[in-house]
DNA sequence: TCGAAAGGTGACCGGGTGGTCACATAGTTA
DNA sequence: TAACTATGTGACCACCCGGTCACCTTTCGA
């Protein structure tokens, strides 16, 4: 059960909204273990026992929200894989959108943030979810190695290991986004995956 | 002062190692936050007042610990620079080095794996960390550069988080070491280092 | 031998946590 | 209006934390 009580959806809309806004917050600013509930009903302006009401403890509350900033993420990256013809570019694409949905949503980029960096609570879900990326990346590294992209003859388990270390961190520090420089930004994103593709080696011809 | 006090160094050695040894167990089981003094204290037989004699609080208990532990991995790691003739030679033989120090001093990589997992009360200590490793590569791949092994056209900045976080996943998935497949895990690190050396898009030659 | 200094102790402090429950209130139905 | 249910409440629970301090014991030099 990760779904809230019926309580909770019966309430009025903007009490609704309170609640999510200040759960939203708060695992926003803190990983789940440090996250408090007392700072959450308090700035919500709602009695602690009635957050019992609505969610069964915190893990469902951190649950619900969690999924609420997934849904919004799916959302804004749904298109990205649409013409998945290229490769690279598809890849540029959804780096690059990823950065604007932090700039738009940056508390939701921090909850999921938060999520994925190791935390013993989540351990199985995290693994099950990274194995999701996993298999999505082979797909589509597969597809790209017939249509004569990519080289055949690279570990492929290895290529998403890389593909995820280094998504991860990418995406770890867009928290430090400025308004004013979004171009360099998108920039080094393209930098950062130039290099993936290409390799360091220099490349005898 | 991150020394404990001279109080400390007077106690017989068996004493001493037995505070070191339960700091070390709690700092490579929990991150700085949730390991617990109590706990430690407890584990090595003596009361928590006595610890406050030998370090000032916890920070300068974890930072002395964590030093034990770079101390440790400095001399395990030391001559993997000495001939630095080949850059991606070089690069292979650290992280195989960091591997096989995982192996053997499993507590203190968990220690400074924990360390690395940004932290608000290290933030910084760990950001000037991060440059100093950002030096030491652009030197390297500097040389490397001059040498004609590296492509002088990619995004140096680049290049280094690329590597940076590859270095850091790859390390911290050592936790997960099973004393088999040792073989294997040494296999997949050259296989990653190769994907970052010759890049996934293939080439035209 | 005695007294001062150094070392060791654990009950205790203030503050935090997630979670509970007896009671108060509001809403609805008969 | 009365009875009953659904909802709201915050004092309270047990448990943890890092850190302190008045007191006790040991050591050691005069």
């Amino acid at each position: 059960m990760k779904l809230p009580t019926e309580t909770f959806y019966n309430l009025p809309e903007a009490k609704q909204q309170a609640i999510i806004e200040a759960a939203v917050a708060e695992f926003a600013a803190s990983p789940y273990d440090k996250a408090s509930l007392s700072k959450i009903v308090a700035k919500a302006g709602i009695a602690k026992g009635s957050m019992y009401q609505y969610f069964e403890n915190k893990r469902e509350l951190y649950l619900y929200i969690l999924d609420l900033a997934y849904a919004q993420k799916k959302r804004f990256l749904k298109d990205v894989f649409d013409q998945a013809d290229d490769f690279f570019a598809t890849l540029k694409r959804y780096y690059r959108r990823s950065y604007l949905f932090a700039k738009e949503f940056p508390l939701y980029h921090k909850i999921i943030n938060h999520y994925w960096d190791y935390c013993a609570e989540f351990e199985e879900e995290i693994r099950t979810s990274r194995e999701l990326r996993a298999n999505d990346f082979l797909t589509m590294l597969q597809q790209a190695i017939e249509n004569g992209q990519v080289n055949p003859e690279l570990n492929q388990e290895a290529a998403f290991f890389v593909y995820h270390s280094v998504g991860k961190e990418l995406i770890d520090n867009f928290i430090e986004l400025s308004e004013t420089d979004q171009a360099q930004h998108l920039q080094f994103i393209d930098a950062v995956l130039d290099v993936l593709a290409e390799g360091l080696q220099i490349r005898k011809e």
